[in-house]
DNA sequence: CCACCTCGAGTTCA
DNA sequence: CTCGAGGTGG
């Protein structure tokens, strides 16, 4: 410390204190809450550099409506209790188009007089909090809790950066109420920075938030990236209240406050369902998670005639979307075997209905993944099915824990044929040791065979490739060539006419392409691609099986294990007998050349995604193959026209970040031409 | 040696 | 769709 301070030089340093807190406020707010910074990153920390270093050699100058004071301090030994003046209601849900009529229907008829003009705003799956200001300085921050009574957490809420510290131009005493949330980003990000450490994952934004939120060392609140978006005013003393909903958001934008900018003003019910049942529609696009959207009548003056039942107003009410995520009980951990022999744990869970289905099986990926999320059968879990399809098991709820849970143990043997397995250093996968005659991988082999991308044999599916190999009529699938009619009659409610149909088809596959054969064969590491690269490297199947391993690595995108995987299993007795049966059953061996420079899509790689009304997938990229172009499955740097139908998923918005061209049908078909 | 891009494999329910 | 893992190029 530099000796005695004058009381001049005293004045300079509050002033300029003072004047720092106002400009990284205001920078807070622009970047923050407006998404607008008129500053760098750099030139802000400069700002909040100089004030962290005053404050430090001035401590009578310290504030807790500083800035600094936003990364939380000395933890506490419990939450003290708030009660609410005005108490904290719920809302009543509708969870049909029909429920929303109703309660619109009991409100005009209520009053007496039409209902029109309702604000909309998302339901953020958050935490509801209570913030008062007094003197335009934030007070208290609380829980909404039993919506009379909830907890102090005013060092943490002031971690939060879109909360305001201080608000200019606010009545004497002001009660603004918002949700607390974790954005979907930041919950992933600190889930992923878990696992590297081994940490248990939290199971939802909203549990993280509200395990954040309720931290008593509110340095760790601080470092969570939670946001606030305020949507109504409780107390309000000292000036006239907004008379609508919306010049209340207004207001509270006003304020410094961040408001939700979808917030919506809707005329009329009928517009009103019409946009719930959008918004249902759009939810996973949205960067937080909301659980349905909020319908409130606009005007004060109806809102007040029509008063609440009980603790649910009569003037709002919440549009629940159906739950994306359930807990059940995980009855047990079963194991598949798949076609290259891994070992794949899946869940059997008491059924549970989710997003319309009820769910028993959900994929559990691998064992460590068990691990890591320390999922125990019989434990409770949480289940998921989002944007995807596929059920997924998040987690367990620990504290629904009995003790009598017990630990997951990958089995040592096969449970389908009981060779040994193995677990190689360093890979993620338990593999069984048996390819020749492990029952599940013949299984998975020749349902593979079959397969629309390998030789696509219709109307043999999992149920026939069962029998036949229960039967013993089909051990690999080059018998599938000497089946006879007689064979397959009688078998499994299969009939003259069917079994006809099955021969056909069988006989139809022995001209599927070259590459296609390849493919077929279910080499490890080796799928339709690099079964299109290998058909066109050696055209034929005596060159294939004449290669080297050193001509196998040499060709492109085939490394070493690639390489090495084909040359095993082209010298392999059984592999080599399959060989000799296709061929000898007249399968196709060669490559039939095609001049791909001239076809005028040659170079070009295109993307499918969502529905087409005139085509489905595959006759719209057998299309653009035949014309010459490359077919991917994801959008990449690479990728030269983007093909956009209806409920397009994930990859249209990467393609506009892409800056790529984005067609839609009609523009498809004029260069693919019109539908056969 | 690492970061990025691709590919392969497995995945639910009706 | 997502994960794991192979290939490639810096």
């Amino acid at each position: 410390m530099a000796g005695q301070v004058g009381v001049e030089d005293v004045q300079d340093v509050r002033e300029r204190i003072e004047r720092l807190r106002e400009q990284i406020e205001y920078h807070n707010y622009r970047y923050h809450t407006l998404d607008a910074p008129e500053i760098t990153d750099a030139e802000y920390d400069a700002l909040f550099q100089e004030l962290l270093h005053l404050e430090r050699e001035h401590p009578e100058l310290a504030s807790p409506d500083s800035p600094t004071q936003r990364v939380g301090g000395a933890a506490l030994e419990g939450f003290a209790e708030v009660t609410h003046r005005i108490p904290m209601l719920s809302l009543g849900n509708a969870f049909t188009p029909e429920q929303l009529r109703a309660w619109h229907a009991r409100a005009v008829s209520l009053l007496d007089r039409e209902v029109e003009e309702f604000t909309l705003e998302p339901k953020i799956d958050g935490l509801a909090v209570s913030l008062l200001y007094e003197n335009g300085r934030l007070f208290v921050g609380a829980t909404r809790g039993d919506g009379v009574h909830g907890e102090d957490i005013t060092p943490n809420v002031r971690t939060i950066r879109t909360v305001p510290l201080t608000i200019k131009g606010a009545p004497s005493r002001l009660e603004v109420r918002g949700e607390v949330y974790l954005p979907k980003a930041a919950f992933e990000q600190i889930n992923n920075e878990r696992a590297v450490q081994g940490l248990p994952l939290y199971l939802n934004p909203r549990n993280t938030a509200a395990g954040s939120l309720r931290q008593l060392d509110s340095r760790i609140t601080g470092q969570r990236p939670l946001a606030f978006f305020a949507y109504a005013i409780g107390l309000w003393e000292g000036a006239p209240l907004p008379q609508t909903q919306w010049e209340m958001l207004e207001q509270l934008s006003a304020f410094g406050f961040k408001t939700n900018p979808r917030n919506s003003l809707v005329h009329g019910i009928d517009e009103l369902v019409e946009r719930c049942l959008s918004w249902e529609h759009d939810r996973d696009r949205l960067e937080y998670e909301i659980d349905g959207v909020v319908a409130k009548i606009n005007g004060r003056q109806l809102q007040e005639e029509l008063g609440s039942v009980g603790r649910e107003p009569r003037w709002a009410i919440a549009y629940k979307f159906p739950p994306v995520q359930a807990t059940t009980m995980l009855r047990d951990i079963g194991i598949n075997v798949g076609r290259t022999g891994s070992l794949n744990p899946f869940a059997i869970l008491e059924p549970v209905k989710l997003a319309g289905v009820v769910i028993k099986l959900a994929s559990l990926h691998n064992e460590e993944d068990i691990h890591r999320k320390d999922i125990r059968i019989g434990d409770t879990v949480v289940i998921q099915r989002a944007g995807e399809v596929i059920p997924q098991v998040i987690g367990p709820v620990v504290s629904k824990r009995t003790g009598a849970e017990r630990e997951f143990a990958m089995p040592t043997t096969c449970p389908s044929c009981g060779s040994p397995v193995v677990k190689p250093e360093g890979e993620a996968m338990t593999r069984c040791t048996n390819d020749e005659t492990c029952p599940a991988q013949q299984f998975e082999g020749l349902v593979h065979f079959v397969s629309r991308g390998a030789m696509d044999i219709q109307g043999v599916g999992e149920k026939l490739a069962a029998v036949l190999i229960q039967a013993k009529l089909v051990v690999d699938p080059g018998d599938l060539y000497s089946l006879e009619k007689e064979q397959l009659v009688g078998l499994d409610r299969m009939g003259e006419k069917s079994a006809e149909n099955v021969l056909a088809s069988i006989e139809g596959s022995k001209t599927r392409p070259f590459s296609r054969v390849i493919n077929a064969l279910g080499i490890r590491h080796v799928g339709e691609r690099t079964a299109e690269i290998l058909a066109d490297r050696f055209g034929s199947m005596d060159r294939l099986l004449a290669a080297s391993a050193e001509e196998l690595t040499e060709t492109d995108s085939v490394g070493p294990i690639i390489g090495r995987s084909v040359y095993e299993f082209l010298h392999t007795p059984r592999n080599l007998r399959i060989i000799a049966k296709l061929r000898a059953a007249g399968v196709n061996m060669e490559q039939h050349h095609v001049e791909r420079g001239d076809l005028p899509l040659a170079g070009t790689l295109w993307v499918f995604t969502g529905r087409l009304e005139r085509w489905t997938r595959g006759e719209a990229e057998a299309r653009v193959k035949e014309l010459g172009a490359s077919i991917g499955d994801s959008v990449t740097k690479r990728t030269t026209h983007v093909v956009v139908g209806a409920d397009p998923g994930s990859k249209a918005q990467r393609a506009q970040q892409l800056k790529l061209s984005v067609l839609d049908e009609d523009e498809f078909e004029r260069i693919a031409g019109l539908p056969s």
